[in-house]
RNA sequence: GGUUCCUUGGCCGAGCGGUUAGGCACUGGUCUGCAAAACCAGGUACGGCGGUUCGAGUCCGCCAGGAACCUCCA
């Protein structure tokens, strides 16, 4: 029953087969956040898509390794003399100490991954932590002559690079183009050629994030901790590469540059990149600043939010569009998410209300093949979620008796909808009663609706709806069936 | 300027050569004292102009509009 799973690499750039090095075992590197900020809707996005790989790949028996990295170090802000960490920046500014700020945003990181349902990755590596790591693979680079010192900085050397390797394989990027299309940065002069990029940053006098070197006190390149840690945590060549659209360069194709000197092979032999969300068709991001902190969603509090979201909502949104097709961000879009959203969770808590039947007059075995078959064409989502909801409909005829069911096809129907739904989805769908006093709410609510069922009988209907009436006003929602009443917290 | 990609019904969002995507909203019906929910039924679509094909949102070309990357970014 379950598909072969197939994948979109952006290396080929068309879906492949997915066939990991070893049988059995995936390695998985995705890019993590630079933890300088909160995190916000942009960053739900791959930490989402990746946690929906990783959660099928383990439905599928294949045991994970997930690496991914938490950036505290080695982004440059501005280029050569003005270079300047970005930590150490927000720091300055704050007078805090550096790891301050990191660990600050990493515990933040970490809260709103796990609201959202987000499952931690095996190995979260720093890249602080790996500096001994990534100046040994500057070495090698050295040692192989595709790099040169320049005033205390390590350059990478594209141009010769380029000569003997296939620059641009995974973004289409020619050198030529980027030597005459790259814009006029400051402090080209230390690089002997444009698209030349750092490995290592001499630091400037007032730059308090550094690290001894044999060539400066300073600090790493921008693409370098990747190719380190995938290499220490992965091997030398691993399955998956991941992360989001705005990485595949320079980011992504430097990294693939850097690890082919240092180990001969290109580091990763899939490359999935999740697209952007965007405002208003505009990429949502940290420079525009147009995002919505992950805090904002959930709070409320931010002024192109009409509402508070639950993160189930948030998460859900995410998961109806494709991974590599942008998501426009709007108010109404997350509202129809939130309705519909609802609507599943309803039609689950209502499996338990199916009587079953002698035979079935719903097919089970094909309802679990599409949903198989949308998750192996690459991690299809938004199609799967569609069969979510065909199952819905099922659930509610069933419910409604217009449909059959026998009581095998009842369970395995139940297990489906919580396999895909829960487990590979990732979607919470308890309805937030609080158990503690549910059961004296219960009492009083039975009550309530014995009181509103007499009052029927009698014909006062003036008084039944008041009742009815205030309870929706307070947050009830009453259904009124043939015989009797039903309630549920809105 | 260079590279890549996108344009689907009121909104969001799949599909990518021939058969209902789905959700939200909307309309009619069933049920109900009336509602709500649920169920049944229904409508509205592939940016424009050419071309390929028996047949094109789906392939090709041109045009228009938009986006991402080329600079830290998820």
């Amino acid at each position: 029953m379950k598909n072969q799973l197939y994948l979109y690499n952006t290396l080929s750039r068309k879906k492949e087969l997915f066939e990991p090095l070893i049988p059995g075992r995936v390695g998985l590197y995705v890019c993590g956040p630079t933890v300088y900020g909160d995190p916000h809707l942009g960053h739900a996005r791959p930490a989402i898509t990746f946690d929906l790989l990783t959660r099928f790949l383990l439905h599928l028996d294949y045991k994970v390794r997930y690496v991914r990295n938490i950036t505290d170090v080695g982004h440059l802000e501005n280029d050569a003399d003005e270079g300047e960490d970005k930590i150490a920046k927000k720091a300055k500014l704050e007078e805090l100490e550096p790891m301050e700020v990191a660990q600050y945003y990493t515990n933040r990181y970490h809260h709103y991954m796990s609201l959202l349902m987000v499952k931690d990755p095996s190995i979260e590596p720093h890249a602080s932590g790996h500096v001994i790591e990534q100046i040994e693979v500057i070495k090698s680079i050295l040692d192989k002559g595709y790099a040169y010192e320049s005033n205390g900085s390590v350059y990478f050397d594209v141009k010769k690079y380029d000569e003997g390797f296939p620059y641009g394989i995974l973004s289409g990027r020619k050198v030529e183009d980027l030597i005459s299309n790259t814009r006029t940065l400051d402090g080209q002069n230390e690089k002997r050629s444009a698209p030349d990029f750092a490995l290592w940053k001499k630091a400037a006098p007032e730059h308090i994030m550094r690290w001894p070197s044999p060539w400066s006190e300073g600090f790493p390149g921008w693409h370098l901790e990747c190719s380190a840690m995938s290499k220490k945590y992965l091997g030398e060549q691993f399955d998956i590469h991941g992360g989001g659209m705005d990485l595949l360069f320079p980011h992504h194709e430097c990294e693939i540059a850097q690890s082919t000197v240092d180990t001969g092979k290109v580091p990763a032999r899939y490359w999935m990149h999740n697209n952007m969300i965007t405002v208003n068709g505009q990429k949502m991001g940290k420079s525009l600043g147009n995002f919505i902190t992950l805090e904002e969603f959930f709070t409320g509090n931010n002024k192109n939010l009409e509402q508070a979201y639950e993160p189930m909502t948030i998460r859900f949104f995410i998961l109806q569009a494709h991974y590599r097709s942008t998501l426009d961000f709007s108010n109404a879009a997350l509202q129809a998410a939130e309705k519909g959203f609802d609507r599943l969770r309803q039609a689950i808590e209502n499996i338990s209300k199916i009587n079953p039947s002698d035979k079935s007059s719903v097919d089970i075995p094909a309802f679990e093949q599409n949903c198989y078959a949308a998750l192996a064409d690459d991690l299809n989502s938004p199609i799967l979620i569609a069969h979510l909801f065909d199952a819905v409909k099922m659930i509610n005829s069933l419910v409604a008796g217009n449909l059959s069911i026998s009581e095998s096809d009842l369970l395995q129907l139940n297990q489906l909808m919580n396999l895909f739904v829960s487990d590979i989805l990732g979607l919470d769908v308890s309805l937030g009663q609080s158990t503690n006093d549910s059961s004296k709410l219960d009492e009083v609510m039975d009550l309530m609706l014995q009181v509103r069922s007499d009052l029927k009988n009698n014909k006062d209907w003036a008084t039944a709806d008041k009742i009815r009436d205030e309870l929706n006003r307070i947050g009830f929602e009453i259904k009124d069936g043939s015989s009797s009443a039903t309630w549920q917290l809105k």
